[in-house]
DNA sequence: TGCTGTTATGTTTACGTGAACATTTCGGTG
DNA sequence: CACCGAAATGTTCACGTAAACATAACAGCA
């Protein structure tokens, strides 16, 4: 299994590339055509530069930079020589050479905190594509703990690091407080925060999500609508808990006590065994669908039917929550949009053209599902 | 909301950051201590080089660049001068430059299918967090649908790319077949694989848990195990399965028939409606914690108890998996320990000392929650 | 034919860093 | 006191790219 063998890691089938056009400037095979197959030096690689293809191309190295990057004012021939000239070689442009060039990366740093909840997941999974379709590569920054310190630390390695734009997908005021400074010109996108005033700061609609939620279940004849919420620090929990409360009073309805959860599945299940012996509960606006998960289970097990005594709502319509026992309504973040925007907003920040601060918000829909019902009259 | 003004997004602060040293040589604030707030010019912030920190502190640029790589002979008192110089000024290693020079990029590529999966996410995080760990950056290629173009459009948007190393989370039978090559120089590691033979792969003892799945069902009093197997095209899957049908064969017991789904739990709500009709299904191994939760909702549906009936385990031990109804017996992966030897592997590969291929693999563990029980004498 | 304007290409240079080599300084020694 | 060697610091240069500034080639036109 272990060859000590000094082989290098190049993929299989050398030959193989022939009658594929490269699609964009600049792309190139390594292979060279006729070459046999171990041709690697002992130690790194030679790195093939604009000079070399320029020289084997007959031309001047201008000539391939304007190539590579598909300027104007090139003959169609020369053109051809040059890529050709770059195939064999298996030129590959220098990106670093490029960003010192240039001044920018092309790249954008993503901070968060954890992987862990879906929604950042989602979130972060829609930039990266994002961004790789305009042609930004996206650097991940994980924060370990929540703390300030942790947060700053994450900063200051951003600080070495070669981002153009800055994506944070935390609760800000970690970030607020902590005494951070940025590389100059490295512009910050927010998600999940009230920080508007300070920040550009995308996220999804709470408040609307909310609002349908709790309208749903009030529209269905429950009396009231009970809450359990995410973790005090997040803003989004925040947004969400104040907007139920909000739609509460608005309706002329009295909030019962506020449950908190942690975002975890367990933390639903313990808040749930409590909201299990209360009678009087019928209606349930859960923060998150993994809590909404836990929730179920306690429901389930203390004898509570669901939707027939209580009816549920999550957050966020995670991939399984079709899959939930009774499968659950929930309100449908599209955390793809998200992504898109943050994106977005990251590059027209960076190009000035943005405002240097605000709010977008991203609309919800309410995915009706199993887990509600009607009100039936009184239990007994 | 929108605000017009052109101010920079720079965090708030400003003059908050006295008397907090910095950690490491090359690190300075970037505020000018008794400068006023605005100060930054209208386009692009000027960078500050070694050149200017050289002039301030009135010693040659070759003398800051020992100052910020904290090499020796540079007297106690000069180094002094220089840190304060960086700190003044806010100088800042401009890595683009740093990275020509030295012919590496401290950046690790993660291609990855997808980021709905558990277990790529979980290895993602552990990765990012190794890295970081290391001095290493961790650059995201998402590969938006699993076919070989897309997984040769993320290698060739990688050949652009400013890594040192990639690591693949993803089924590599697209990647032998795709006719891709890398830039020299960069090495491989991939996770869920077996092609051990031609990479260096890092991933979960499949096997190993498979078999303490299953010899823990057989040691239930079960007659057989039944198998919810993963997609045809995943490695996992394929490992699981195959050690599912070892593990019978070897326990003397003929495999029933194999049933297949994708991973979801939608799937394993279909699988499970089928396999709910077999009265002689009382045992079933879930090659994924989703797919048996989707598993347990069918169950549920038909009037099967678990575990009265069916005694049920899955596969990853998911977060939630000790909220599911019933909470699952699963086995569980050590993802944080793949990620971290993803790592600690592609490094050793950077410095040649690591072998070219081979496989190493992460012990599992079965965690017993609700979902087994001894087999109950035939029904009825 | 000579002039002008446009287009294709070449030459020079700077981006910020850090290795290699050169120089200075200084305490110690014959 | 001349000299040596080590330590501290300075100078030069190249990394690969691409902007800025030449220059050459050539078509259109008076």
């Amino acid at each position: 299994m272990e060859t000590a063998e000094g082989a290098t890691a190049d993929l299989p089938g050398p030959g193989a590339d022939r009658g594929q056009e490269d699609p964009g400037p600049g792309v190139a095979d390594t292979e060279v055509p006729g070459a046999p197959v171990s041709r690697r030096r002992g130690g790194r690689a030679a790195t093939v530069s604009m000079a070399d293809v320029a020289k084997l191309a007959g031309v001047s190295s201008q000539t391939v930079s304007r190539v590579s990057n598909g300027h104007a004012s090139v003959t169609e021939e020369t053109r051809r020589q040059v890529l050709a000239a770059m195939k064999e070689l298996g030129y590959r442009p220098n990106s670093a050479a490029r960003a010192l060039r240039r001044g920018e990366f092309r790249t954008i740093g993503v901070i968060t905190f954890t992987l862990a909840t879906t929604g950042n997941v989602r979130t972060l999974e829609a930039i990266a594509t994002s961004a790789a379709r305009e042609g930004y590569a996206v650097t991940l920054l994980p924060v370990a703990v929540p703390t300030q310190d942790e947060v700053r630390g994450a900063f200051s390695r951003l600080e070495e690091l070669a981002v153009d734009a800055v994506i944070v997908i935390m609760e800000v005021h970690l970030l607020d407080a902590a005494t951070v400074t940025l590389p100059p010109h490295v512009q910050v996108v927010v998600v999940d925060s009230d920080a508007g005033d300070h920040y550009t700061v995308v996220d999804t609609d709470q408040a609307g999500g909310t609002r349908a939620a709790v309208r749903h279940l009030l529209g269905l004849g429950h009396e009231t609508v009970w809450h359990l919420a995410g973790p005090a620090g997040s803003f989004a929990a925040q947004r969400r808990a104040d907007a139920w409360r909000a739609t509460l009073t608005a309706a002329g309805r009295t909030a019962p006590p506020l449950v908190r959860g942690d975002w975890s599945a367990q933390s639903g299940h313990r808040a749930g065994l409590d909201l299990a012996a209360r009678a009087e509960c019928t209606a349930v606006f859960v923060a998150n669908d993994q809590m909404a998960l836990g929730l179920l289970r306690a429901l389930h097990e203390r004898g509570r039917r669901v939707p027939e005594d209580v009816s549920v709502i999550g957050f966020d319509d995670i991939p399984e929550a079709g899959s939930f026992l009774p499968p659950l309504t929930t309100v449908h973040q599209d955390f793809a949009e998200v992504g898109r925007l943050c994106v977005a907003t990251a590059l027209r920040k960076m190009r000035q053209e943005g405002p240097s601060c605000g709010t977008t918000l991203v609309p919800t829909r309410l995915v009706e599902r199993a887990s509600t019902a009607v009100r039936r009259p009184a239990r007994g």
